[in-house]
DNA sequence: TTGTAAGCGTTATCAA
DNA sequence: TTGATAACGCTTACAA
């Protein structure tokens, strides 16, 4: 089982260690005899190399981490799908961290990997209160890593993100060809680039229809989803927008309990976008209008750009790649 | 950064590397003098354990393997997010491994893993066609298993499962009471007995009120997601039930768009019920009904099982732990 | 074409 | 309380 090594087949055979390992490695210098009698006594002892031996040797781990807020995200999810086939592609294994928006766990992570437990870091930061990113630039500085979605810009690296900036945009133009006048805007990632970009297309997209901006408009979301619900109740009691741009997924179903609970009609009474990768948006009621954002392409992509930093060694610095997200119109906005 | 090891430690403090390597791991047989000293300059260099290193050593990898058939998928990433949490209380690492619902892909990754790379695996099977279980036999004799939610029942191991046989049988009897006369019944996993008491709750549920059983009320799920749209279309058009139960979450969405094109009210024509665990089921439109299965908690008592085995050493070899589904009734199955 | 031996960074045994 | 050394399983100069 587990316990068969190359001592053990080199024993076996009455050759070296050394030539067994070769003769596994399909050696150029190893006759096609040995290599028979080798693969063969491997093959039915049924042995597996013994990675972590390999790995000590080699100084590498053909490993990456994957740090993400939450597992359990549509986003995530299938974003690490997309991680987890480029990997398998080139026979590398995927760790998972899950930080839950906190900034220790997040910040003991990384360092906990920086000493050859991986070679290289995919990392959508999490957006705790702490604006803490000494340990993103240790990382950065001591493996490849690529980071993916919620980034932060004023970080060297490579970054793989969707443009927020013009989601947003459109979709507060959206919401204003559809009639909306009071448009409120559920904000989160606030501390992050991701966040601030999004945040910037609302504020732009109003500006530039003469609509005036309102503090009392914008809810800022919190960890808990209790108080993001009660917050959201009020935006709707005593502020009543006719329209909502919400910046994560997480908001948009309180939104709906809240308009249910209030007896507010969407669309008529109230019109709802969100960021969003739920499925089943199409089949809500009303079938919700989200801004899609192509979640396990750039899962993929970042996977693909650390192994392209793995191949070349060599990167831009700063290169990023920006994928686009879609406004997909459904009833909640209709007319 | 990744470079400073035991040896530069140990060379700067003019000590042996043997001192060295007790005192960060505050041995007994360490003076605190040199305990502090050897702290300290740890902490100043930034010096993190090679785990690599420590792992040959020691002769395990405080890494546990998750295989499930798709990590973008609700209940296999809420028990991804069950498992990670319990991991890190233990301060364990989790590789993700995905099937894709392709048997050779699991059988590759399990055998790949029996040599060192991780301590034990978690697993929930694929689905595959053909009906291969060799692999999970040598890996449960090779290194600690436990199986989830899609098992195979005459395999031995520790197996977290649900009370799938009850809670279709209480699906089925529910239609029934709601006034359901033709159930057709969407099959999945059949060649797992997870989905074969799934079935036998169905038939068995039929049996018990006296309705017959015909067999073209059953649609044996592919992997092609178009087919099998094809196939409930062709369900609801030929056969016309008045009732579905889908045995698993993937087929409640095209049920939804199959009744939109053929214009059928749910609840009122047909009524629907599935397994799932959809966050979005009380939004939909008309509400689904479902079985839900505590898919965080299979995860975290797969995981804390498996860490009792890394702990005992010993443990009934057919231990089966069977957590409860909940059926949740909303419009899909009203009267 | 094959063998010897060193070394990857740790830890544990034994001796001092 | 500390040090010398071997060993974990593998790979690769260097030698034969």
């Amino acid at each position: 089982m587990g316990n068969i090594n190359i001592k053990k087949l080199a024993l076996e055979l009455n050759l070296s260690t050394a030539t067994v390992s070769r003769a596994l490695g399909d050696s150029y210098q190893i006759s096609s005899e040995t290599k028979r009698k080798v693969l063969e006594l491997a093959k039915s002892l049924n042995y597996e190399p013994n990675p972590i031996a390999s790995n000590l040797r080699n100084q590498k781990s053909k490993t990456i981490a994957v740090i993400v807020p939450e597992v359990a995200n549509h986003f995530f999810s299938l974003a690490i799908n997309g991680i987890e086939e480029i990997a398998r592609k080139r026979d590398y294994h995927v760790l998972i961290y899950q930080t839950h928006e906190n900034s220790e766990a997040e910040i003991a992570f990384t360092l906990k990997l920086l000493s050859g437990r991986v070679d290289g870091i995919l990392i959508s930061t999490s957006s705790g209160e702490t604006n803490n990113k000494q340990h993103l630039i240790e990382a950065s500085q001591s493996i490849p890593v690529v980071f993916f979605d919620r980034v932060y810009e004023d970080i060297e690296g490579v970054k793989i993100i969707t443009d927020d900036y013009e989601s947003s945009y459109q979709a507060v133009q959206h919401l204003i060809d559809s009639g909306c006048k009071k448009i409120a805007y559920l904000l989160a990632l606030h501390n992050l680039s991701t966040g601030e970009k999004r945040s910037n297309g609302y504020l732009t997209a109003l500006k530039d229809n003469g609509i005036p901006f309102n503090e009392d408009f914008v809810v800022t979301s919190t960890p808990n989803q209790d108080e993001n619900y009660a917050l959201i109740k009020n935006l709707l009691t005593y502020y009543k927008p006719d329209g909502i741009l919400s910046s994560i997924e997480e908001l948009a179903f309180p939104c709906y309990y809240a308009c249910r609970e209030l007896d507010l009609n969407i669309p008529r009474d109230i019109k709802i976008i969100s960021f969003s990768n739920l499925d089943c948006a199409p089949l809500l009621n009303p079938s919700l209008t989200t801004i899609t954002q192509p979640a396990f392409e750039i899962g993929s992509e970042a996977a693909s750009a650390l192994f392209k930093i793995f191949d070349k060694k060599y990167f831009e610095p700063n290169e990023t790649r920006i994928l686009k997200s879609v406004l997909i119109k459904r009833e909640s906005t209709a007319v």
